[in-house]
DNA sequence: ACCATATGCATAGTATAACTAGGTATGCCT
DNA sequence: AGGCATACCTAGTTATACTATGCATATGGT
């Protein structure tokens, strides 16, 4: 006899959802990342991890890296000197500023919705 | 001799981003308006279309329903007796509340790591 | 010396959801 | 009669996150 609401079949539900949420939205942390400073792959997932408190597969970030690359949001340069492995730093462009300011602009947005469409004046 | 910054080529980067961006997140919308009262598809759609001050095409919304109601998150009924078009009202249940209020902690988690990745305190 | 772990990059294939482009049908206005 | 708003639906396309791999170098413990 208890009120338990089955929640762990809305917890397979939310994990479900939680990748497709995702969606776009690491491009923007990544960017938002790289605005300060440029940063390589491995280094940037490790920064995103702890800040979104998730896990964040390397098929993810690599493929999502080469688009942005793609796309002329970041610009990218090989340093083979330091002591490890060779690292592909990554530096934001102009246009990816611009990107982020707008992906920026469109979260503040659906913030607003939210609280609208939960009533608060 | 002007300092424009090409905005054309990334609103087109934007355009195409925003729909991934969106994704899971309309359910949480849905979800959100549902939640005060229970309503039908095209009402719904004319809502959010207003909230998030957005298209909203109903490829997009009809299916999200469906999936909704196959995943328990909302109860279905028809309305044949009003005069106009046959409605199907939506229903949020309590399983669908529970998925909102995780999606909507997920929100504020984005929120708090946008901001820490900004730097602000 | 050896082996496990951490560092560092990469890709092929799968799953999912938003969208495009169509379809059906009723009621209202001119 | 024609056009528009209302009201629902679906097949197919596309883009992205993830799974499961692979490769290579550095580091620490025994």
């Amino acid at each position: 006899m208890h009120m338990v609401m089955d929640s762990s079949e809305t917890d397979a539900l939310f994990d479900k959802w939680q990748p497709q949420a995702r969606k776009g939205w690491l491009e923007c942390f990544l960017l938002l990342v790289l605005s300060h400073e440029r940063g390589y792959g491995y280094q940037v997932a490790t920064q995103l991890r702890e800040a979104l408190n998730a896990e964040l597969p390397e098929g993810t970030l690599y493929p999502l890296l080469r688009r942005m690359q793609r796309d002329g949001l970041v610009d990218t340069e090989w340093d083979t000197e330091s002591g490890s492995n060779p690292r592909k730093y990554y530096t934001i462009t102009p246009r990816g500023r611009l990107m982020l300011e707008k992906m920026r602009t469109e979260f503040e947005h659906w913030q607003k919705a939210m609280d609208t469409l939960e009533g608060k004046p």
